[in-house]
DNA sequence: GTGAAAGCGCTAACAG
DNA sequence: CTGTTAGCGCTTTCAC
C-alpha cells in the first residue's frame, strides 16, 4: 500500500540515497535525474511514510494536547485554536482529555511521551513537587495553559488576580458594599491545581482591602461571604441577601456559576440588578443569549491557543523555553450589576 | 532519553529477542530471566518507543478525526466522546479541523494517512464521485458522521428525514397551517456535502404532503415559504408573518438559527409563541438558558462519538466495514410552538 | 529457552 | 553527482 523510496529507486535505476535527495530537495543531484525521480514519484502518488520518518529523524512533528474536556466552551475554542495554529506550522495534534482525573492526566502525558510528541500543551489538574518531578522526567517541552504549575514551565494566560481586582473595583465604584464571592472549592489546594481560581480569589480580597482603605480610610470593612463548594446554589439560598443595608453583589469566579446563580435568583423572585447584582468571569459566548447581559471579564481563549502553540513550537525548534507575557483582558460592562 | 530494549539486553546479558519476550509476555522464556528483565526495565523506567513499534507492527493505534471545527457545541461533544472512547480502547486521537474548507479537508485526510492512522472518523464537506474515488484511494477504514457520503462508508447518525417529518407532524397537530422553513443554503449540493440538511428539508416537505392529505383530504396545500440563505434574518424580516389567517410556524433546521430567529422576532415585538411559533433542531445545550424553551429535536451527540469510535475500531480490528443502525432521536416539547 | 538476523521506511554520514 | 551503509527502536522468524 503506497510506494516506497526503495521501489522508486528500483524503478528509476538509482539508489535510495539519490531518491531521498530528489524528494527532499537536498543538494548534490543533477537536475535531470531529480526530474525523473520526481516524475515517477508523482505518477505513483508517492507519500512518505511519516512514522518511518519520525523514527529516523527523531522528531514526530506532533504536539500533544492535554485538557480536561471539551464540554466547556472555552476549552473547545482553545483546542480549536491550538489545532489550527499547530497545523499551520506543520505539526499535527494529539488530543487527550483527562476529565480532571489526576491519574488520567498522568496517563495522557505518559502516552504522549511514548508516542514521542515533540512537545505538550497542558492544562493540568495535578500539582505539587512530586508531580513537577514527574514532568521534568518526561524530558519534553511543556507549555501550561489555564492552570500555571511553576516558573519552570511557560504559562499562557491572563493576570487573573489583576483582572478580578479590577472587576471588583468596578463594583465598588458602583457603590456596592456587600459581597458574596462564589467559586469552586478551593480546599483542594496542594493536591489539585486550582491556580487560576486561587488567583481570582486573591484578586477579590485585594480589591476589597484596597477599597476599604480608599472608601472609609481603613475604617469599617465590607460585609462579605464566601461560598466555595459544589452545592453553591443551596448555600446561596441560605443567605439572606436582603438583610442589612445596601445591595449585595454576587461575585462569581466564572460565568458558568454566574448564569446558574442568576437563574436561581430570578426564580426566587429577585430582580437583577435591581435587587441583587451579579458578575461573572470568562465572557463565555453563551452570554449573548442571556438577558440581562452579564457583566464579566473578557479574554481571548483563541489567543491562548495560538500563543501556547507558538510558544511550544518556539521551544521545540529553538531548544529553549520561551517566556510568555500575560495576555490582555478587559471588563465587560453588562446590565447585571 | 529513555532506555531501549537493546540497553536492557546488555544490562541483563541477554539478547533483545529475549527482552522482547519478557516485555510483551510472549511464550518461550523462563520465569527467572523474565523476572530479572522486568525488574531491570522497571528500575530504569523503560517505556517502549511507540513510533518504533508502529513502524515494526504496521499499526499506529491512532485514530484520525476530521471535523469542521469545535465552535459548534455539538462537534465539541462529538470530539470529546470520540477521544474518550478511543483512548479507552487503546487508541489515541489525531484531531484535525477543516473549517469547512474542502481543500483543507483533503489535506487533513492526506496527512492522517501519511501518519498511518489506523482509521479515520470523518465529517466531510467534500462530496461527489471524484472525492469518493480519492477516499477509496486512501486505503484506510473511514467512518462518516454527521454528513453521509455513500453506502460505501458506514454512517453514524440519526434518521434526519424521519425526525424532521415527525417534528413538523407535531406542528400540524398543534394546528399550524402556515410555515416558513429556515435553513442554510442548499444550493451547494454536489459540490459540498449537505446531506444532513437535505434530509431534514425532505422530511419537512414530506410532512406537509402527508399532512395535506390527512387534513384536507388532499385539498388545499399549506402556505409555505423557504429561506435558505446566509442572511436569513433579513429575508425573514421581509416576510409579513402576520398576513393571512392563522399563526405561522418558523421551522428552523438547526437550533442555532432558531435562537437567532427567536431573538430577532422578539426584538421586533413578536411574542413567541403567541404571535409566531418557532422550532429548532439539535437540542444544543445552550437552550437551557433560553426562555421560552425552544421546541426541538433531540439526539445524543456523545452517542455519535462512541458509536463512531466503536464502529471504526471494529473495522480496524475485524477487517470488515460494520453496518451502523440509525441512532435514536426524540421530540422535545418546549414552549416556543 | 535463547540468540541471531532480517526487516519496517526513511535519514544521514561517508565513500567514491 | 551517486551509491553504500549503518542506524532509528521494536517485531518476528528461524535456528540452535
Amino acid at each position: 500500500m503506497g510506494i516506497t523510496i526503495k521501489q522508486i529507486a528500483e524503478l528509476c535505476g538509482v539508489s535510495i540515497g539519490t531518491v531521498d535527495r530528489a524528494l527532499n530537495d537536498r543538494p548534490g543531484i543533477s537536475e535531470k535525474t531529480k526530474r525523473r525521480i520526481l516524475e515517477v514519484a508523482r505518477e505513483h502518488q508517492y507519500r512518505p511514510d511519516l512514522t518511518a520518518r519520525s523514527l529516523a529523524r527523531g522528531r514526530t512533528m506532533t504536539i500533544g494536547v492535554v485538557l480536561f474536556d471539551l464540554y466547556n466552551r472555552s476549552f473547545a475554542q482553545l483546542a480549536n485554536a491550538i489545532e489550527r495554529r499547530s497545523r499551520e506550522r506543520g505539526y499535527i495534534v494529539h488530543l487527550t482529555l483527562t476529565g480532571k482525573d489526576p491519574e488520567m492526566e498522568k496517563n495522557c502525558l505518559r502516552q504522549l511521551v511514548q508516542r514521542k510528541a515533540d512537545g505538550i500543551i497542558l492544562c493540568s489538574v495535578n500539582e505539587g513537587a512530586r508531580f513537577e518531578e514527574e514532568l521534568r522526567g518526561l524530558l519534553t517541552p511543556i507549555v501550561t495553559v489555564c492552570n500555571r504549575i511553576s516558573d519552570r514551565w511557560p504559562y499562557v494566560g491572563i493576570d487573573d488576580r489583576g483582572a478580578m481586582k479590577e472587576a471588583v473595583g468596578q463594583l465598588l465604584r458602583k457603590g456596592y458594599r456587600r459581597f458574596v464571592y462564589v467559586c469552586p472549592p478551593l480546599a483542594d489546594r496542594g493536591r489539585v491545581n486550582i491556580h487560576t481560581q486561587e488567583q481570582r480569589w486573591i484578586g477579590f480580597r485585594e480589591a476589597l482591602e484596597d477599597g476599604a482603605d480608599a472608601v472609609s480610610g481603613g475604617q469599617g470593612k465590607f460585609e462579605t461571604a464566601v461560598i466555595a463548594q459544589r452545592d453553591y446554589l443551596d448555600a446561596l439560598r441560605r443567605l439572606d441577601l436582603a438583610a442589612g443595608t445596601g445591595k449585595t453583589a454576587i461575585v462569581c469566579s466564572c460565568d458558568a456559576y454566574a448564569l446558574e446563580v442568576m437563574h436561581d435568583c430570578r426564580s426566587r423572585g429577585l430582580r437583577v440588578p435591581e435587587d441583587v447584582g451579579i458578575m461573572g468571569f470568562d465572557n463565555i459566548d453563551m452570554l449573548k443569549y442571556v438577558s440581562p447581559r452579564l457583566s464579566t471579564v473578557h479574554y481571548d481563549m483563541e489567543e491562548f491557543g495560538t500563543r501556547a502553540a507558538d510558544s511550544l513550537i518556539a521551544w521545540i525548534e529553538r531548544g529553549e523555553a520561551p517566556s510568555v507575557p500575560s495576555l490582555a483582558y478587559r471588563w465587560i460592562e453588562g446590565e447585571s450589576v
